[in-house]
DNA sequence: TTTCATTTTGAAATTGATTCTCAATCTCGA
DNA sequence: TCGAGATTGAGAATCAATTTCAAAATGAAA
């Protein structure tokens, strides 16, 4: 038997569901899109396409940025990754699949990025767009300070 | 007795507190920042740097992209603007003086921007926080979705 | 009010993130 | 294997915002 690289199940379903979503609209699979797309699901976190960049042309050298700005547009429409915009003004994405809503604890010191769920504040959400007779489609809801890590240090 | 104009009390304080916030840095009162300052503060609502440069111009053509973009960003190191990252690119500002904390719900259809106040959600996070170890300097709740007029319109 | 160090200004250049353009190169179904 | 159509990388273009720089304005002191 085959050992085999552990791997997050997710990376191994996002391929399959890209294969299918590329397929279906008549689009190709390519080299490049795959060594990104598999670049992009074995990492965690946010990641900026700069660093995203980073990785992948240490695996192949002549991907360009363009390609994989483009590839990350895919793999959000597709929805698989999400994109978010925090302060600071480059666009970082997470992958999506089999994933929550969740929003963000962002640390303006060491960029740290945590996540959390909580189910009331989304409903007082609701509440308030209901009491506007708003439609709400997404909403943002992101807390910047310092992590404990960082108080600490500053002490 | 003279016949004054209405204003906002706001507009008039403002420049004040703008006027004492210059002196004490040094910094010099100009004709310019004069007349985008009270252009600013003549509007409601939440204005971009071009929607504000379009009305400043119409007033005095000389004045330069670049002083409006400087000068917001003093009005907002004095606390009299707050700087406002929504979705679309551009930066827009809305008085500061003596408001409340407040959010937004943004019309992705008409781009109209309605504010709310909650009490409750704000408790919610500063717990949230909490529960992270967290020190929160500011945060971010937008809600975007369609308004009622956009809903009704569009039926 | 003149002087003059300092600040401010407008225009144009620059930045940084992202998107677009285009010719060359792939991909994949027939 | 072919060929229509998609994709690629490099560099140009875009867009908001910032910086640069020489000329002009400000205001405190003389």
């Amino acid at each position: 038997m085959k050992r085999v690289a552990a791997r997050k199940p997710s990376a191994a379903a996002a391929r399959e569901r890209l294969a299918s979503w590329i397929a279906s609209r008549g689009l190709k699979a390519t080299r490049q899109r795959d060594l990104i797309v598999d670049t992009f699901f074995t990492q965690t976190g946010h990641l900026s396409v700069d660093e995203l960049l980073d990785k992948v042309t240490a695996r192949d050298s002549s991907i360009g940025a363009a390609t994989v700005y483009r590839t990350m547009k895919i793999l959000t429409d597709a929805g698989l990754a999400s994109a978010r915009h925090f302060e600071g003004g480059q666009t970082r994405y997470e992958a999506a699949l089999d994933r929550h809503h969740h929003d963000h604890l962002i640390c303006t010191s060491c960029g740290r990025i945590f996540e959390f769920e909580n189910e009331r504040i989304e409903e007082l959400q609701a509440r308030v767009a209901e009491q506007h007779g708003f439609r709400v489609t997404h909403h943002k809801l992101e807390l910047y300070g310092l992590c404990k890590a960082c108080q600490e240090r500053q002490q």
